[in-house]
RNA sequence: GGGCGAGUAGCUCAAUUGGAUAGAGCAACGGCCUUCUAAGCCGUAGGUUACAGGUUCGAUCCCUGUCUCGCCUACCA
């Protein structure tokens, strides 16, 4: 109802533009009125008109407010144009027509896309466990995925695994050369690590490989000169014959990578987060898929032989806008196949980003590795199952990689250009963001030396390397426990397992809400202070304004449903007060949310719009006590209104991956 | 050197992509629990939007220059 509002003043504007100054608009621009009482939208048109037309702003808005009077008729639902301002037409809904056409219904008004949409996400390299980093990138690039399906869009997740990279050989060579452990032995630790379940601590195996991937890191730099050269040239040999599979040395790698992507993807299923297919690096390797995208690159010209300067010998593109004087070396070109014949990361990038797009001409195999309550998370392989979903031939992409990435990302675009694939180029988004990153204080805390001149600075970059980062099942446990002792203070009728999934959902809530509220160009200083927090701009704070609204239909015998269905068949639709009308104006505004938050791809602005209807409703709760309101048709209104609210903040909170508790 | 991002209240961040009086949360101060849950509500205070120009009806936003911070820029992945 609305959107078709909307859709209305905005032709209405345009017809009545047209006939009276012959002028077209390429767009209606719609604003909102900064207070409510002003009316449910503002036409900023007339300062767009006052110089084509010499006149002043407020002259046009008001002839052009006389004219819109005469083309929507208050009966067609519009009952005011006014002018304001230095020159804006505000207009007035009807809002018990709004109102009434919430109550009927609170579906999400979409038609289903035809688009098939391929997000990519988390692609933590299975060497260590995840930390918060990781825990930005994926609760993003999930949210994206249920904002687009709820937009109505088919996609489908991927998780990249690098299993063949050389942060997997750090962590082999760490098993069989530092710590000295047979295949056997490392085969045995991994079921004893099993055993022990997901759940402990100590003793998991993605956090030994944390600890052991430090000491390797630093093993490298330690030593005589002498040993240093020979600990690299083990690194390199680890990962050549890694690469090449099919040796003690890679079936090793592959039981280890394999172990941690499985407690990768436990940890985020603790969030909620779950994956369609893993595609693995060493299928793009073994399945050629380089092979073919280097024919291809090399006919289509975007590659070409460098013969001198520092890259003679390489197979090189050039960079985007990249400034190259003809006849000179481009020293500045990307190299994407070495002297020595190997293909770099992008070059792989390259060739796996032609099959996101159906552009290569061959595709992974498929088997089941995963399975979830409700589907199967699938992975490539070499020869796989013969009946299985197939995955890429996509119509547009996303990639959730963090800013650091955006260079390697705008090689595989232009690369993607270069060959002539202008359309797949400008359907690919590189959804970046900012690193998270830990303040001092934080670094600190959890017992890590922080350098004199580092002590000053607002934070510290987290790195696996050194093994400097905060976990993810860490932190987690780490809300789950203070949000515990909340619940248990709180709710103490409530059983054992009642109370522990209160709080996980709340923990979830806190973690989910904390990392989608900054918008993706901030760098998140983390810090356990606000990261715990649990009052004011926060995930519990929302969760806790829709469990308010659910006790209320707990304890008066009535259900939303109900409560929606008396509101349509009194007349009680007539709403004078702004903090109720508030609350259906934003009800009203979810569709025009979630394309916001999909064009921006800009997932914070659901959180604040969350946070904003939160504040509205404990607004509204305060003002008016629904339970003992006497006036039988006044309360059914305030039902209703709670209705919606609870209705509205469930499917916003839902989006964003968070649960509503029974009880907080 | 080049590219990208950031610089807004004491702190952490917003600002409908050029619009009305630049808004929230935290921290501070002052109120509100016999009432549907105080993880809440109301109020006070806090601003030369890094700086200097420019564009126009209008600039936190666009352009130019300067300063500060971070990241990227390897025949690492």
């Amino acid at each position: 109802m609305y959107r078709e509002r909307q859709k209305q003043l905005a032709e209405a504007v345009r017809r009545v533009l047209k006939a009276e100054w012959e002028i077209e608009l390429a767009e209606v621009v719609m604003e909102q009125p900064p207070e409510l009482s002003m009316g449910e939208f503002a036409l900023p048109v007339a300062f767009e008109l006052a110089r084509k037309l010499r006149k002043a702003p407020r002259v046009i808005a008001t002839e052009l407010a006389e004219k819109l009077r005469g083309e929507l008729r208050p009966e067609s639902g519009f009952t005011s144009f006014e002018t304001a301002g230095a020159g804006y037409i505000n207009v007035r809904l009807e809002r018990e027509d709004l109102a009434l056409a919430l109550a009927a219904d609170g579906a999400t008004n979409f038609s289903k896309n035809a688009a098939r949409i391929l997000v990519e996400h988390t692609s933590i390299n299975p060497n260590k466990a995840a930390h918060v980093g990781h825990l930005r990138n994926a609760i993003l690039g999930d949210t994206l995925v249920r904002i687009l399906r709820a937009a109505g869009y088919s996609v489908d997740v991927q998780n990249y695994i690098d299993n063949t990279g050389v942060q997997v050989a750090d962590v082999v060579v760490g098993f069989l050369h530092l710590d000295g452990k047979s295949p056997q032995q490392i085969e045995a630790l991994i079921a004893s690590c099993d055993a022990l379940g997901a759940e402990a601590r100590e003793g998991r195996f993605d956090y030994i490989c944390w600890e052991l991937y430090a000491r390797v890191s630093q093993w490298y730099s330690e030593g005589t000169e002498e040993q240093q050269r020979q600990r690299k040239a083990l690194r390199y040999e680890t990962l050549h014959e890694i690469e090449r599979g099919d040796s003690e040395v890679a079936r090793v790698a592959d039981r280890i990578s394999t172990a941690v992507l499985h407690l990768h993807l436990l940890t985020m299923q603790r969030l909620g987060i779950e994956y369609d297919f893993l595609p693995r690096e060493s299928e793009i390797l073994h399945l050629k898929f380089w092979d073919r995208a280097f024919e291809l690159l090399k006919q289509s010209g975007v590659l070409y032989h460098e013969s001198q300067g520092k890259n003679a010998g390489c197979w090189v593109m050039t960079r985007p806008d990249a400034k190259v004087t003809k006849g000179e070396t481009d020293e500045d070109a990307k190299v994407i196949v070495r002297s020595n014949g190997t293909v770099t990361y992008v070059g792989k990038d390259i060739a796996y980003h032609l099959w996101k797009f159906g552009l290569l001409g061959a595709d992974f195999g498929y088997r089941k590795f995963f399975e979830y309550p409700n589907h199967t998370c699938w992975i490539s392989c070499m020869e796989g199952a013969v009946e299985h979903p197939h995955f890429g031939g996509a119509g547009a992409i996303y990639n959730v990689i963090d800013s650091r990435q955006s260079d390697p990302q705008a090689n595989v675009v232009q690369a993607l250009r270069g060959m002539g694939h202008a359309e797949a180029a400008d359907r690919y988004t590189h959804f970046s963001y900012e690193m998270v990153a830990l303040t001092p204080r934080c670094a600190q805390d959890l017992g890590y030396h922080v350098a004199e001149e580092d002590r000053s600075r607002a934070y510290i970059e987290v790195s696996g390397r050194k093994g400097f980062g905060v976990k993810a099942d860490d932190l987690l446990d780490k809300l789950t426990a203070a949000t515990r002792s909340e619940v248990d203070a709180r709710q103490p009728e409530r059983t054992e397992a009642e109370r522990q999934m209160i709080a996980e959902q709340i923990a979830i809530g806190a973690l989910r809400y904390f990392m989608l509220k900054f918008t993706r160009g901030s760098v998140i200083a983390f810090d356990f202070k606000d990261a715990l927090s649990f009052e004011g701009e926060t995930g519990p704070y929302v969760q806790y304004t829709a469990v308010r609204a659910r006790n209320i239909f707990r304890k008066s015998g009535t259900t939303p449903e109900q409560a929606m269905e008396a509101m349509r068949k009194s007349a009680a639709g007539a709403i004078q007060e702004d903090a109720l009308w508030a609350i259906w104006l934003r009800a009203a505004r979810r569709e025009q949310a979630l394309t916001a938050a999909i064009q921006s791809a800009e997932p914070a602005t659901l959180a604040r719009h969350s946070f904003q209807l939160a504040q509205e409703f404990n607004n509204f709760y305060h003002k008016h006590h629904i339970m003992t309101e006497e006036d039988p048709a006044r309360k059914i209104l305030l039902l209703a209104t709670a209705a919606v609210a609870l209705r509205e903040l469930t499917v916003l909170l839902h989006w964003m991956g968070i649960d509503v508790p029974e009880a907080m």
